[in-house]
DNA sequence: TTCGCAAACGGACCCTGGTCCGCTTGTATT
DNA sequence: AATACAAGCGGACCAGGGTCCGTTTGCGAA
């Protein structure tokens, strides 16, 4: 796995809070000073081999101790690094996140800008859904760390915002927001599909019905 | 606390599943022998005790072991009872869930029948968002208890059901409901008034908001 | 190069959820 | 009342998350 930059850490705009462990690399350091080269060197060493692990046994299986191992490093390093297994979790959803993030910002239509606001935001809600729905369980292991919800949760509440805006509905955009985001969220979705059986095509359909309705303004 | 049985046990509602540990003491036991005494006596006991550490120090701080202490009895035993951590949340819930049933079924309108479907409907809402912001703490560490979700969700999905069929829209209503229920889900809405500092109130107009332009037959 | 020290390291240790299994007890039957 | 046995009981035990603290190390300053 190449741990380049590719792309900027989008993720990264988790507004430099003040959550456990360290930001990520790229990070815009202001005032402080820089991390630890062996700091920097275990952290990227630790992703991979928590990233391998997770591909392998999935992230449920996933343990402190073995990643520790996998990385040839103590446990307590790993909790310096990443706080909290579920910080863990949350740094190795950021790559993906970002990655994401990208596609829809300067992505080909209709994720991407370009098409009309409404294909943009039924391609929002399949794109977004289907991304919850492949790293549900990482999701919902890292449950609510500290820059998740406030990092990516940001972003997608701002792009549907700005959907909503510019498709000229009335009412309040910031709650409405809320409300069309909550069907997608992974939490929801994956007791549907795992408990129910539901098939995800069928979560997309509704939520879609959903948005037409919402949107209609006949 | 009184654990009479001044309702049925209308959470019982479980289809009398396969799920681990006991069900409710008045549960229909079809063709299995009863239940032994000191189950039965063992089950009331840490349930009450189990009450009370809740409502002492909260759920996130209960532990099995205290539990066992207090309702004097060994760990292994509260695990025969209930499974696992979760299946004593959820059961703890059953209670307060089976309360808000009965309101809903036979309770004074809107809530209960006799409002028409739209003012049920939004009454519905507004007590259960109260219901799963009041009890999330306790929802979350039940978790995806296998009672629960199938018990709980069943029905008040059967319910929103119902009120959508009364209000003759077109679509999917199955589908429609899952996505009018999402916003309203514990998961969601905790993370949004803890680490989003949203108030419970704009939650249920945006909720309010969604549901009207969803009926809405213009 | 040497020095000082904040930062990083690592693994022993603690706590809690969950399992196991030999012992006890309720209950149906005779 | 005696018997048989399924069900229940309890606590020792295990595993994994998270903390602590004495030791080591990177790195800027002298």
């Amino acid at each position: 796995m190449s741990t380049g930059g590719d792309l900027i850490s989008l993720g990264a705009i988790t507004l430099g809070g003040t959550s456990v462990g360290d930001s990520s690399v790229g990070d815009i350091s202001l005032g402080a000073r820089p991390p630890r080269a062996d700091a920097v060197r275990n952290r990227e060493v630790l992703l991979e081999a928590a990233h391998r692990l997770v591909a392998q046994r999935g992230a449920d299986a996933l343990t402190m101790a073995q990643v520790a191992d996998e990385g040839g490093v103590g446990k307590g390093t790993v909790y310096r690094r990443f706080g909290s297994r579920e910080g863990l979790m949350a740094a190795l959803l950021d790559h993906s996140e970002a990655r994401w993030q990208a596609a829809v910002i300067s992505g080909p239509p209709p994720l991407g800008p370009g098409a009309p606001p409404l294909d943009r935001l039924l391609a929002f809600g399949a794109s977004r859904l289907e991304r919850n729905l492949a790293s549900a369980d990482l999701i919902v292991a890292a449950g609510s760390d500290q820059r998740r919800p406030l990092g990516a949760l940001r972003f997608v509440a701002a792009h549907v915002r700005q959907l909503l805006l510019a498709l000229e509905i009335g009412g309040d955009t910031n709650l409405l927001t809320s409300a069309l985001l909550a069907p997608l969220e992974a939490s929801v979705v994956s007791i549907q599909v795992s408990d129910q059986g539901v098939d995800p095509a069928q979560i997309l359909a509704g939520w879609t019905d959903l948005v037409r309705r919402v949107v209609r303004t006949d």
